[in-house]
Parts: structure tokens; sequence; C-alpha cells
DNA sequence: TTGTACGCGTTATCAA
DNA sequence: TTGATAACGCGTACAA
């Protein structure tokens, strides 16, 4: 059974309301008194309840972390930068899975509500309208990363698809590519569209015209599957350089290509999207995107404790950097 | 602001009583009384206080995981199976990261304490003497994954290093080998010396005799440089295989291994340890021993809704699982 | 400087 | 079938 302030208060002799204040180190209470009950409740092994504590002040000092799955490559270093910038200021994270299940989605949005957190952070691939319209319901700042929306309690933290992708592209043509291949994926409508975006965007600075057989939308699969599909650029339509929606396709393409004898880069050059752990692992390792996920994780912290001291907040779109590795290559080398 | 149920009383012209007991279907009340005023919470938008209930029941539904850092790959599967049957049970989890360092530890102790969680799974590298009576003046039910320690609270789900690391030795053997190195990691002292006797022992089996000169301990470094440094077996000692403390030190080898030219598996083959999602990826895909995460997780958390009922619990060690890919091959092909 | 009384939102006991 | 009251552990306005 655990101790509480008016255990303390008998021993000591005094009311709870005077050990209250002692252990908190109110002014109005005498400094022999004061330390006497600090000793007290140090021997005697107490430890506030954060239950009352909020039941009281009407806040908990607790967030919920929506992800869809922490499995997700993408997702860990998120969660560290939010974790410890919770941490450090006296938060703490409740984590919990979506699994891009709609139910599941009702039952983490009311499990949130019941919990009374403060604020919410969201990574989900996809937060629908109704899954949006039940989030703000919760009265209650929230932050979306990678994923804008509207809304009076929506904020976000993103990284800039557009500029990413113009810039592997542009890494791409810079060392003679013209001949450039894109694979998308429809489970991400929103992003692949704006990556789509940029490697439009560059190809046209660049007065490449456009081949729309060069654009590679696989059917919905898992993102390995999805590269390994998309050899068929490669082997249907001659590209000498493909950008892939992600690492996850990247290395899916890479493996194939490695299959079929095909050398990277020499034969063909392959960029991925966001630098997970595994993309400087690979052979040869991956020139790719990178998102600052720590930072991304540490903003968002940052961004909700600014909501919560009714400071003003903008979103943020960050910058994509490009991480030249090993799986991109001049097409005419000197 | 939050509907209460003393709100929905005042709307309803009961007292708050009725209005708690019909919520929950208590028999008590008439059906029509119950039927309207679930509607009207409905209406209104009601959603209980687990705060307020937790402070009354004396219990939070709440767990707390502690990890060194959620960016350790071998840990997102893992509380991903934790999470996937705690919300099942109607339990959230708390995500505390502790980085190894020994005052966060602390306080992260404290916070989960302050929290009155039902209970706490740890999967932390170490678990110092201290780190574990601090753990266990919680008087809570603990599960600590991979890292058992005796204590009345403490219980344990863990893989078996040493059969683990003895199938792995005995694939290498079972296809030619007998110069076998080994690379231990004094970073994880427990675990290393338990791999490190499962080695040993498959050894012995063989009828090999051991050589000291091929049990390599590189000084505490980060994971991927320790197997960089351990091509030194191969070179100095002329090793024919190694295996690894686990994949992410394997890796490091393997990486080493292609930028001096040395082909693997055809001049040295490797084993990783842990399977995690990267040993897939690389080139060639690594040999490895799968550790459980996701059922381990699963078993932790089932372990403590076990403790939570009263029922007695055994620990558990589950064996590890040779999966053969691309980093070993036969010494003498046919 | 210290204590009394009340409220936070919920459940449980007892009486009506 | 329903309601008044107390209790969970803590903080605070007000009184002493």
């Amino acid at each position: 059974m655990q101790v509480t302030i008016k255990d303390i208060a008998k021993v000591a002799g005094v009311s709870h309301t005077t050990v209250s204040r002692a252990l908190r180190g109110h002014p109005s209470i005498s400094a022999e008194t004061t330390r006497h009950i600090q000793q007290l409740a140090e021997q005697m092994g107490y430890v506030p309840s954060a239950v009352a504590q909020s039941l009281h002040s009407r806040q908990t000092f607790t967030i919920g972390m929506v992800v869809t799955t922490i499995a997700d490559p993408f997702l860990p270093q998120v969660v560290e930068g939010v974790e410890k910038v919770a941490q450090a200021a006296g938060y703490s994270v409740f984590l919990m899975s979506s699994h891009n299940d709609p139910e599941q989605e009702l039952t983490v949005v009311e499990t949130l509500q019941r919990r009374r957190v403060d604020a919410i952070i969201v990574t989900a691939s996809r937060v629908g309208s109704l899954y949006g319209d039940q989030l703000e319901r919760i009265q209650v700042p929230i932050v979306l990363i990678n994923n804008q929306e509207n809304g009076e309690f929506l904020h976000s933290i993103a990284v800039d698809d557009v500029q990413g992708a113009r810039l592997a592209t542009e890494h791409l043509i810079e060392v003679g590519h013209r001949r450039i291949g894109f694979v998308g994926l429809l489970t991400r409508p929103k992003s692949n569209v704006h990556r789509l975006l940029g490697y439009q965007a560059a190809l046209e600075k660049a007065g490449i015209p456009q081949d729309p057989d060069l654009i590679f939308l696989p059917p919905p699969n898992d993102d390995f599957q999805c590269g390994e599909l998309a050899l068929s650029l490669h082997l249907k339509h001659q590209v000498t350089a493909v950008l892939c929606y992600n690492d996850i396709t990247a290395i899916g393409l890479l493996t194939t290509c490695r299959r079929h004898q095909i050398a990277v880069p020499q034969d063909l050059s392959i960029v991925g999207f966001d630098d997970i752990e595994a993309a400087q692992y690979v052979s040869p390792p991956l020139t790719t995107i990178r998102q600052p996920r720590l930072r991304m994780g540490e903003l968002a912290m940052r961004m909700i404790l600014d909501l919560l001291n009714k400071k003003s907040v903008r979103d943020q779109l960050l910058p994509g950097e490009l991480i030249v590795r090993e799986s991109t290559l001049p097409i005419y080398p000197n």
C-alpha cells in the first residue's frame, strides 16, 4: 500500500495540509517543520500520486503518441525525439498503435480521451477525414507529423516531399542521367503526389521531356515488393536511374537487380527516400533523401509544449537532405 | 471542458449516482431511465475520466515499458507485441527511455511510481543491482526481457543465448568449417558469456579444439565498429567463419569485408544474432539466429496480465531459430 | 505559521 | 428503483 500525505501527517502530528505544503516548499511553513516532514517523507518512501494530482489540477502531464505501427522503420527515431523532450519537460508518453485499422483508430482516440492526455502527436500514414474529426473532438492540441490537415487544433511538422524529390532528381540529372524513372506508392496518396511533383519539376527545369512510361505506380503491395516490380522500368523502358518512393522500395529494387545480375550503380542508379537505418547497410549503400526524424520528433514535442503554454506556433516544413552513397553513379564517368 | 456525470445528472434531473449506474448497466436501474441516460451521455459527448476511476479503484490499467532507447533495432517489434496485447486487454503503455544513464533510470522509475502503473516491463541491456532494487521497491509485477534477475516481483522472458549460439555454430560445423571465430561484445556481459558458452559447447561436441585466438572481444565501441575490427580474425588467424554477437556486428564485419575485397561467403562465412530487419536486406543476406521479438513482447504482456490476476507464472527461455540465408557457405562446396 | 473544509470525477455503501 | 454521503489522494481558499 502506497504512503500518502495523510500517513505522513499522522506520524508528524500535523495536518495533511501542512505536509502537502512542506513537501512543495511552501514559504508559509517554518523551515524546521519543512525539513522534518521532508525527511519523514523520504524515510517512509513517499511518492506523490500523479493520479490524484491530475484529478485536482485537471492536467495529466501526459501525451498520446499515435503510430500505425512502431515496427515501421521510420518511426522509432521520431518517437525517440518525442520521448526525450517530453521526459525533460516532465511529460510521459502513451504509445498507441492504430495499425491503419479504422476500428482501432476509434478505440485509440477514445482511450486517449478517457486518459485525459494533455495533447496528441500523430504520425499515421493516413489521417482520414473521419479520423481527423474524431481527433479534433478531443479539444486538445494535436500535432501531425508528415500529414498536413486543416483544423483548429491541428498543427504539423512535415518534410518537404516536393523539395526532397526534386533534390534527388537533380542529383541524378547533374551526373548525366536523362532517362530517369519514378516508382510511386499508391498507399501514400498525398506524399506520393508531392514526390512525383518534385521529380517532374526537376525534369522540367532541366529541359528533359516527360515520359509517362517512366512513372511506375505498382499495384498496392508491401513497399519492398513494389520495388521488385519496378525492375520493369529498366528492362522495358531502359531507364538508367530510378527515384523510389522510399528506402524500402529502393532496397526491393536493389535486391531484384542483384538477382537479375544488373549492376548497381553501373547499370542502374537508385535513389531512395527517408534514410532509414538499413540504407547505410545494404550493398551498395543507398543514396537517399534523409528525413531528420529525431529532430522531427523533438520539434513536434516542442510545438506541443508551446501550444500548452498558449504560445503561438507555426507549422514547419523541413527540407530533406541529399545523402550521396554508392547506389548512384555518373552515367559518363570520367 | 469535459462533460461529467454530474452534468448529465442535471440535465436528466436525477442524481449523479443514478447516472453512474445507468451508464454501467447496473441492474437496479429501470430499463427506461438507463436507456434515456445512455442516450443523453452519447449526445453530450461524455467520456468517463480514467483519472477519477483510477483514483477510486486504485488501479490505472497502465503499464510502464522501459527501454534504453526505442531506436535500438531490436526493440520496436518487442514493443509492438506488448502494445498489441495490452491494448486488447484495456491497458495503455507508457514508453520510457533510460538511455543507459543511471540518473535517467532513477527518474524513470520514480515517474512510473508516481504514475501508479500497474506493472512494468523492462528491456534494458543492463539492469544493475541498484536499478533492480529501485525497481523492486515499487511493489508491482515486473517482467524483464532478456535479462534474468532474482527477486520477488521480478520475472523474465528471454531467448536462450546458449542454445542459439550453439545452433549457429553447429550450422557452421555441419557445412565443414573448423576454424570458427567468435566476436563478443563486452558491453553485454551476461548474454555475451552465454553466447560464448554455446559456441564453445558446439565446438567441443564436434571435437574441435578450442583456440583462444579465435575469440575476439573488441574494446567497447558501438556494435558496428566492433564488427569492423573483427576482420583481424580472418586476416591474422585465418578463420573461415565467424559467429558475431549480433546482427549489427555481423553487418559491420560484412561491410569491412567488402571494402577489403574479401568475398562473403566464399572467403568467409558470417553468422549474426537477432535477425533484425536489416539482416534480410544486406548483401549477401545474413544467416542469423532469430529472436522471436514480437512473440517475446506478447508473452511479456501476457505474463503481466497473469500476474495481475494472481495466476502463477513461469519464467520463459525461448529457443532461437536458425535462419539460413546467403552469408554462409559450405567450406567444401560440392 | 497551521488547520478546516471543500472540490476534482468516480464508485460504493447504506438508507429511503 | 433511487438518492445522499463518503471515500480515493491531493491542493487551495479561507479561517484561526
